[in-house]
DNA sequence: CTGAAAGCGCTTACAG
DNA sequence: CTGAAAGCGCTTACAG
């Protein structure tokens, strides 16, 4: 405003040529930095800086001006420089450990679509919980990035020596896990205990009383809450989840194969069994068949997860749906809002049940107990 | 050297005292810097920049000494401020479209992997080729990112487009596809080509005449790749792929499921069957099953990958293993070592077939060709 | 609402 | 083999 202001056309024009200039000139050698926006738009770069950041107190007129320049020169500001004078990077990590590679990238995708739109990017990090330096490799990750955050999927999320070094480094971050494991600022919880209620209620409504369990990996939470939720859902139906009827999996399909050849070889067999992932189930049925039996005439089977594979199974499998791509989504929005108390972002997931062919009452109940049969009906039609 | 320089002992000494000092006073309040570790070793910060960067001029005694600092202190190097000097980030971008999260997170590990020990860490970035701006998003993320490079994952490997202006930005780039469609220096080939002619060589070889394929996802190379080796290796027979055999799949299970449905319905049904991917032989074993045909007496089925779930099924699937993970890592050892002729690194590699029990001679050859029934013997022997 | 100065933590180019 | 100066492209803190 010192300086006599030209008519709009005229300036207009002339920063017209000047930016004409500038791309024949300097654009072809190299990418344009602030000051040359600043430059060309006739302000600061403190002001540009300001429109780069969305501060408010730029008038319209100015703002204007430089984005339209921003836009001409094709400009994108430098994550790192502007990470360097931040203090902090413009990178999200995500440290997973997880065996499912369908868990992994629809959690990935969610949190990639949660930070859509922002400045953020996602930089993964695979670990091992039984290598020895794999605390001290996180955490030169960590460090050398200067990364925005950290999200920790199962089963690293259950690690307590990483979240507290994070959390004395004053480092943001979040734990997704099964059920709430820290603060519920640092916590995203996908209560998997109420998933396993619903496959134990599911089971001893159709009448089931011999019900079995296949266990996931050693080390997961999920596994163990799963089947707290399931013996508590039997509880309710006076009924209890026998010790022998107990067989250890490893979330993988392999495995539920295996112990559902051990389960299998037991004189009085279950007449349904619930198992931890949807993985692990699709070896269940396997076995099953292989072994002449039917599902579910002689065995129901419930899954966890609703992956795609269960839909694809032959009976299509009942199992619990648990939304890991909305996790994800919510996990890094948390983090992205992390201490802003006016953003209310969802702490926590609840999973269902999503009825398909593999459960229905056992045999015995078959003539009887047409009420529960009834009852099954009804809830597939409610689907 | 200028100085009188102090017996070790005393110099060493005096150091400690400074480095428990800072350690006490300032360790607390921020983390070291270049300065603070050439402050306490004594030597300009551009000498512990050397030692960073692994520089050889640097004496032995110098060197030890900074390191000394440097571990004691636990100092990390600030990548983005050693990217904003060095022009670019220290970072490798993976892109990928695909839909098998298999195929993602096998190559995402290998990748992991050959980025091990390397100042380089990944960021990913999943893409919809049918989305109008996902070039602009791509071109964002590179730019923003200042990426040290990219590596291109099909089916967005083969978009043509991307890769002439990761050309023209002269960014370094790999483009990941079963065949070479670029210069060898932006190209690791899986060959997909040769995996489908060991697949019709081996149908081919155990008596099959009229065999059927069932192709990926459209616009992916890789199931044309796939298609052209199995016609190549049936004409070396003197048999031909025949046009009404051919059933169009989308790399997914279920769409496995719904082609093998289709080529079911015929009145003369093929003795195999080419599935261009293991996720959708799967759907085709189950597809056959619900038939109430056998496999492998009704039907050989032959798959594509070697993924696990080719182990898992019933019969085990024979199939081309591809090593994703090895080729993911191939990849990014490319990429980091663009430019540098010194460093030889493999380009392309080859897959293989894997006999598991999804494939026999065709009934009607049973009672007579007891030699190609012994030669598939022999070759499962051979494992 | 806008800007000049100093700084984020490193490196390059130049000297010696 | 080692170092002082200038710079990478942004931002904070301070003025006005």
């Amino acid at each position: 405003m010192k300086k006599t202001k030209p008519p709009s056309s005229i300036k207009e024009k002339a920063s017209k040529e000047a930016v004409e200039k500038w791309l024949d000139e300097v654009g072809t050698k190299r990418r344009p930095t602030i000051n040359d926006i600043a430059h060309l738009a006739g302000v600061s770069k403190k002001t540009v800086s300001r429109v780069i950041n969305k501060s408010v107190q730029v008038s319209e007129e100015t703002r204007a001006g430089v984005n339209s320049i921003i836009k001409k020169l094709n400009f994108e500001p430098d994550m790192q420089a502007r990470g360097l004078a931040f203090r902090h990077s413009f990178l999200v990590g995500m440290i997973y450990d997880n065996p499912n590679p369908q868990y992994v990238v629809n959690f990935q995708e969610g949190v990639l679509e949660g930070l859509r739109g922002t400045d953020y990017e996602l930089a993964v990090h695979h670990c091992d919980r039984a290598a020895p330096s794999f605390i001290e490799q996180i955490k030169r990750f960590v460090e050398r990035q200067r990364l925005f955050g950290v999200i920790l999927t199962p089963s690293v999320s259950e690690d307590d020596r990483l979240a507290s070094w994070l959390h004395e480094a004053g480092r943001p971050f979040i734990r997704v896990a099964s059920l709430q494991l820290d603060k519920p600022e640092h916590m995203l919880v996908s209560n998997d205990r109420l998933g396993g209620i619903e496959a134990g209620r599911h089971l001893a409504q159709l009448g089931h009383e011999n019900i079995a369990f296949i266990s996931g990996r050693e080390g997961f939470r999920s596994s163990l809450e799963r089947q707290s939720g399931l013996m508590e859902a039997l509880k309710e139906f006076d009924l209890t989840l026998k010790q022998h009827l107990i067989f250890e999996g490893a979330y993988t399909l392999e495995s539920g194969f295996s112990a559902a050849e051990r389960m299998l070889s037991l004189r009085d067999l279950p007449t349904a069994v619930f198992v931890a992932n949807d993985q692990m189930a699709v070896g269940v049925l396997q076995a099953i068949r292989a072994r002449g039996l039917s599902v579910p005439d002689d065995i129901s089977v419930v899954g966890y997860d609703d992956f795609n594979v269960a839909q694809a199974t032959t009976p299509r499998l009942t199992t619990i749906h648990s939304p890991t791509r909305e996790i994800g989504k919510l996990a890094v929005t948390k983090l992205l809002h992390d201490g802003n108390d006016k953003i209310e972002v969802l702490s926590e997931t609840v999973p269902w049940l999503v009825i398909r062919d593999s459960t229905s009452t056992p045999k015995s109940h078959r003539a009887t107990t047409i009420i529960s049969s009834t009852t099954q009906t009804d809830q597939r039609t409610k689907l």
